[in-house]
DNA sequence: CAGCATACATGATGACGATCATCAATGCAC
DNA sequence: GTGCATTGATGATCGTCATCATGTATGCTG
């Protein structure tokens, strides 16, 4: 808000002088690397000291930018589910989705399948960004999903999203990659069927 | 071991004298209220003494039962996974897994949707025993699973299984009761299409 | 039934980690 | 330029746990 309005007041481009412009960079790091951490080893075993040292801080500064760690979760999850370009195909989705590059990546891999099952006991916050991922996501799906009418669509929407994300936790529990490879494979063939 | 030896020494009948059948009471305890708190809440936030007092003991036992937290994890695992009674039917189990009466059960519910997610950041052993229930339900299901050939039965038991967990995990995350019960529904219903 | 083995209780110990108090440096308004 | 505001670094603090040390009561063996 300050930011506007000295935006306003003075100067029209190159609107932020450094300090600022620093601070911002530093708080989008430190949402990027929280959500990497995060995704790779749970909200909990990770530290706040961590993420700072991860974004090329000191733990001291955290507090300046966050109230609490579960207001940092939060904030992570927004960042990290936040609304992507634009449309995408569900089969051509699937595909990269259930592939084992995507399954291996815990980190840079999706956050609803490494995440979502912890922010059950997460904060109302952290749930309420989560939920609204959920619901972008089943409506981008649905425009592209196979289906005569809208709730059709909606329908196979719903269930290829809960295979998908179901798959992709079952695969990387198993500690036999076969298994985890037929997994994402089967599934894969199974939302394709029609 | 012990137990057997002693069993087989002196009486067939009224194998185990009180003390040591109250130990092995007392360690099934352990194992199925861990089974609840974890399931509810996780493994990290769940302490060893708050199982030890769920089980009506003490938490300095503990380390007579079990060798760590982690052992403790594994053998919570291996115990709620084990092998059920015998054969069930896919769309009935459907009906009752994706019901909101189960997912609203975070800690008497399924053990692969509330700690599968976590599981992959655990110890082998966890691992080992997730992997091995994920193993037996996939067979399970494909007994009953619709298809003319076995591959086709397997298809159809990995792909609702993922279906069901997903589902499962994503209703729940949900801070919109609407919502996580169309995608019970849905998910349901996008199973038993054919 | 005497003495030993042991399950469990009580009470440390030692780490670790979220959060806070302070301080130094630096951008920014005037 | 100059002084204020603010960012980030350093160094506590305070709780919470996992794990261990020790004591005691009780069942179990001979």
């Amino acid at each position: 808000m300050i930011v506007i309005m000295y935006a306003v007041k003075h100067d029209q481009e190159n609107v932020m002088k450094v300090s600022r412009e620093q601070m911002a960079l530093n708080r989008q790091r430190i949402l990027e690397e929280a959500g990497r951490l995060f995704r790779a080893r749970g909200f909990e075993s990770v530290t706040v000291a961590e993420v700072m040292k991860a974004a090329g801080l000191t733990h001291g500064g955290f507090y300046g930018h966050f109230e609490s760690k579960d207001d940092l979760i939060a904030e992570t999850l927004a960042h990290a589910l936040a609304p992507g370009s634009g449309e995408i195909d569900l089969a051509r989705f699937a595909e990269g989705y259930l592939a084992p590059g995507h399954c291996a990546d815990l980190s840079g891999g999706c956050t609803t399948a490494g995440l979502g099952a912890e922010t059950i006991r997460q904060s109302p916050q952290a749930r309420a960004a989560m939920t609204a991922g959920l619901r972008r996501q089943i409506e981008r799906l649905s425009r592209s999903a196979p289906g005569a009418t809208g709730e059709e669509k909606r329908r196979a929407a719903i269930g290829s999203w809960a295979a998908m994300v179901g798959a992709v936790i079952l695969a990387r529990l198993s500690d036999d990659l076969e298994l985890s490879d037929e997994m994402l494979q089967q599934t894969r063939a199974w939302i394709d069927r029609a």
